[in-house]
DNA sequence: GCGCATCTCTTAAATGTTTAAGAGATAGGG
DNA sequence: CCCTATCTCTTAAACATTTAAGAGATGCGC
């Protein structure tokens, strides 16, 4: 009875990466701040999912005046990247192309980004 | 302090539907029997994942002879859906379009699904 | 200098996930 | 008819996730 830690992002550890990542560096003030805009969120909540964002080696904090300052370690890409390759690997037989299918069968997509599509495909 | 049930499939709970999805209707025995090929699993552990699945409500059970029947109720279609948009709002800002550039900018695609995506394009 | 506000750190409650041991039912072989 | 193998169900340990309360430090305004 045993588990490994889990190193892809959960719901809340996304919400509070993607304020890392906006600002590219963010307090705790800051973070609570910038999500309290959509729902109220603690301080101490989204203290503790900063902690364990630096121990899945997703930040680093460095102290600057009185507050610890973070920093993104893993870029939104390859954050992306690996969630990506994590879910191809669960749902679809581990193939990105599937994947692809499935979001452009089943998804509306924009226009703006259809055409940089098309032209990725011409490319490859 | 609380939280909300996830809708979402967790890996284990993947690897268990898969089985489901693949056979149709399958026992807790199939299900291990089928798993244990790759990684030993065990038999109150998948009753477990199953008996979550069906609050989930991912599959249900009829009882045939002895052993529980397990049919999944939603299909693997609709999951990998519910899971991709998951992941666009995540890490994506909502985007399903953005997610497919960055499965196409990073990884190798198969050349016969390449084909596929460039006929889907086409008449979209 | 004192008090207030801010910030970090400690602790932990509540729930979800993963894994499994053990109790009890039940059918089939001998 | 009884023993054994199989199956379901109950229980729970170990860890992760999410949320937050409270203690203690520290700087700023007055």
């Amino acid at each position: 009875m045993a588990r490994k830690p889990s190193p892809a992002l959960t719901d809340a550890e996304a919400r509070v990466m993607a304020v890392v990542w906006d600002r590219e560096r963010a307090t705790v003030a800051d973070v609570v701040a910038t999500l309290s805009k959509r729902r109220p969120a603690s301080y101490s909540t989204v203290q503790t999912i900063l902690r364990i964002l630096e121990t899945k080696g997703y930040v680093s904090h460095a102290k600057a005046a009185r507050a610890f300052v973070y920093r993104p370690i893993v870029d939104e890409r390859r954050a992306r990247r690996r969630a990506l390759k994590h879910l191809a690997a669960r749902l679809f037989h581990g193939s990105p192309g599937l994947l692809v299918l499935n979001v452009l069968e089943d998804e509306r997509i924009d226009p703006a980004e259809l055409k940089q599509l098309k032209k990725l495909l011409e490319d490859a």
